[in-house]
DNA sequence: GTATGCTTTCGGC
DNA sequence: TTACGGCCGAAAGCATAC
């Protein structure tokens, strides 16, 4: 009892930068803002053709939106002055970077959740108060502001599943807190699709049910949600939908994988073709992971079709691997696989991805360079 | 029955 | 006329082991 009321909720803040790679982008040329910003990945197939990555605020409100084609946001915006930009990875990583070693540096533990996005937990240091919890945020928002001219949106809740709602509810340069004895109101109303981990296909088992709403998700029995979603999926949904979540703000280690991917010239089922990019992707992702001194275990090549469905095809190894060669050759046999069983599609892009990685230590062994 | 590992697909940013 | 990136982790589906 006693150590509840010392301790009775943890104090979760989401930092979200707003409309990232656009804001990047207006802050190193003030001149287009005030304009719709539309930042795309080209894919060098011709003019405009591609894809749109993300857009600022004012291109949004003429229907611009992630992962549309860079033609139809044209067309959208045709009648006005608008700024389309490739994609500066280099730019937004260390834009990224300076701000989250900044946030890092008000959380009592931090994961950063994506290029723009991050979880602070910060329970310890605002002693479990929400008010000092504001004044927090209002802080980190500041300094970001003061020294990287980025803004973005905070919200603070109990667990990390609120905090993350919480700070979408408003934005840009929002700032949302949910008390605990605010979680049910804050959640009821909200549309299940709103909570993490639910996507279009659990939105559509749970509208089959009669569940548009949180509050109708609470309502459902822990053994109904079990029945239809599974023991692990359900139990979480019956969780969310309560506003519980327990998962902890841990630091990411090392990425679980790491992949390339490359639109090709034109679409085509012959291998040459394809084993010349794949050699390169090869080569791109092998040494990203062997400068870290990791080895791994698996190799899968990725074919996007030309209708853009997407096919993948693994091989895992007994041992660890680190050999170029051996990423080249594996990648080309499960190409080959791959169009054995798709008889019918050319292919569009293709990618390689490495994963299963074994960190290397100690010394040297000569059994480290006999292929496996 | 449950845990574990591998492969493939889904979906967010 | 049709137009469509490049990543990542999580989920899902399945097989096998305990």
């Amino acid at each position: 009892m006693l150590v509840e009321a010392l301790q009775p909720f943890r104090v979760v803040m989401h930092v979200d930068f707003d409309y990232f790679f656009a804001q990047v982008e207006e802050r190193e040329n003030p001149e287009i803002k005030g304009k719709p910003v539309v930042i795309c990945v080209y894919s060098g197939r011709g003019e405009d053709r591609g894809a749109v990555s993300t857009a600022n605020y004012m291109a949004r409100k003429y229907g611009v939106k992630s992962g549309m084609p860079i033609a139809f946001a044209r067309k959208r915006l045709k009648n006005v002055e608008a700024e389309f930009l490739p994609v500066n990875h280099r730019l937004y990583d260390g834009v990224s970077e300076k701000i989250m070693a900044l946030i890092h540096s008000h959380a009592d533990s931090f994961e950063q959740a994506g290029i723009d996005e991050a979880f602070l937990e910060v329970t310890q240091r605002v002693e479990g108060s929400f008010e000092k919890a504001r004044c927090l945020a209002i802080e980190i928002k500041r300094q970001i502001f003061a020294e990287e001219k980025i803004t973005c949106s905070i919200g603070v809740g109990p667990n990390k599943l609120v905090a993350k709602i919480a700070a979408g509810k408003q934005k840009p340069d929002g700032l949302t807190i949910v008390k605990p004895e605010e979680v049910q109101p804050f959640l009821l109303g909200l549309p299940v699709r709103e909570l993490v981990g639910v996507g279009r296909k659990t939105e559509k088992t749970l509208r089959n049910l009669g569940v548009k709403t949180v509050e109708e998700l609470a309502a459902m029995s822990l053994d109904r949600l079990i029945d239809t979603f599974g023991r692990s999926f359900g139990s979480y949904l019956h969780k969310a939908a309560h506003g519980v979540d327990e998962s902890p703000v841990q630091q990411r280690g090392q990425p679980e994988s790491v992949s390339r991917m490359v639109t090709l010239k034109e679409d085509t089922r012959d291998i040459a073709t394809m084993m010349r990019e794949i050699a390169s992707l090869a080569r791109a992702v092998h040494s990203t992971v062997v400068a870290q001194r990791f080895s791994f275990r698996s190799v899968s090549v990725i074919a996007v079709m030309e209708d853009l469905t997407m096919r993948l095809r693994s091989k895992t190894f007994e041992k660890p691997i680190k050999n170029l060669k051996i990423v080249e050759h594996t990648a080309e046999e499960l190409l080959k696989h791959l169009l054995r069983e798709e008889l019918e599609r050319s292919v569009r892009r293709v990618g390689v991805k490495i994963h299963n990685f074994i960190e290397e230590k100690g010394q040297k062994e000569l059994t480290d360079f006999v292929e496996t």
